[in-house]
DNA sequence: CCCAGACGGTTGCGCCCGCAACCAATACCT
DNA sequence: AGGTATTGGTTGCGGGCGCAACCGTCTGGG
């Protein structure tokens, strides 16, 4: 270990900002979103990963990689979904092994009418803070830090 | 509802850097310095709140601020680092209510021994990715998100 | 002085999530 | 073809966390 030296004032500013922010933008959304249409915003999350994708039908293991969740997290949050009718689960006919999660059209019909809400508190507490130059160096600076180990 | 627009690329491209960096950031960060050290990175946090105050102690309700979390979470993993050693708690001679959590000399040097691999896995994973100019970005643009509602 | 209300912290409970183990099915290798 | 390794997904388990209810203590109004 090569003494690595210590952070400084604007290092540990910056990173301590990050956490900072996450949680309160996750708090804060989680309990509107909660609030205003009885749904978590992982749950919402799965349902636009799922309109977004083909055929509104994604396998298990893509969707987990997409909601940045592991296998068996998704199983247990779809489960729920497939009890409250929002999503099917479909075997796969090829691979016997496999399932698709399969948007309904009443989960469709719940999602669109969750995503305005949504999108407001995105807005409200996110995006409309920002300027169009600070959205671009966040995202820049942001996806900076995930490449290079295994992102996508 | 005045028909909030969609978000555009660039604004769902930020949103979307920010979980995912969140996630990636966070995992790789416990899961290290759980393999090197044996500690979370929020008991961690834990100390290094305390080393940094007055005396090395600090009233419960301000270092559950500090570290975001609630009241509640902050007993049960105060709970783990007494019967570690770390910590201990007092009770307030003027507030027989409040307690303090106040590090002990194990705590500070458990914590002296984490803290080199903790700074230098934030640097491999965040700082030393980024310029300074784009670390001042970050910050700058994150404290904007928290601004306005409660933040301190 | 006493009682209602606020406050600091802890406990009961339930949810969410990841890891390791597991099962079924497929792919590879000879 | 046959046995082994690998893959896709699910389950057992345990930890972390927040919310609501609670307890002891302090405070303010009568």
């Amino acid at each position: 270990m090569p003494a690595t030296p210590w952070l400084d004032e604007l290092e540990m500013h910056a990173w301590r900002s990050l956490l900072r922010a996450h949680s309160r933008l996750m708090g804060r959304l989680d309990a509107e979103l909660q609030a205003a249409q009885g749904m978590s915003v992982t749950d919402y999350g799965v349902l636009v990963s799922l309109s977004e994708a083909e055929g509104g039908r994604l396998r298990m293991s893509e969707l987990a990689g997409q909601l940045l969740l592991s296998p068996s997290g998704l199983t247990r949050r779809l489960d729920g979904l497939v009890s409250a009718g929002l999503v099917e689960r479909h075997r796969c006919p090829t691979d016997r092994r496999g399932a698709y999660a399969v948007l309904t059209p009443s989960g469709r019909s719940r999602l669109q009418s969750a995503a305005p809400d949504h999108v407001e508190q995105v807005r409200r507490h996110f995006v409309d803070r920002l300027s169009r130059r600070q959205l671009a160096a966040l995202a820049d600076a942001l996806d900076k830090v995930c490449t290079g180990t295994d992102c996508g």
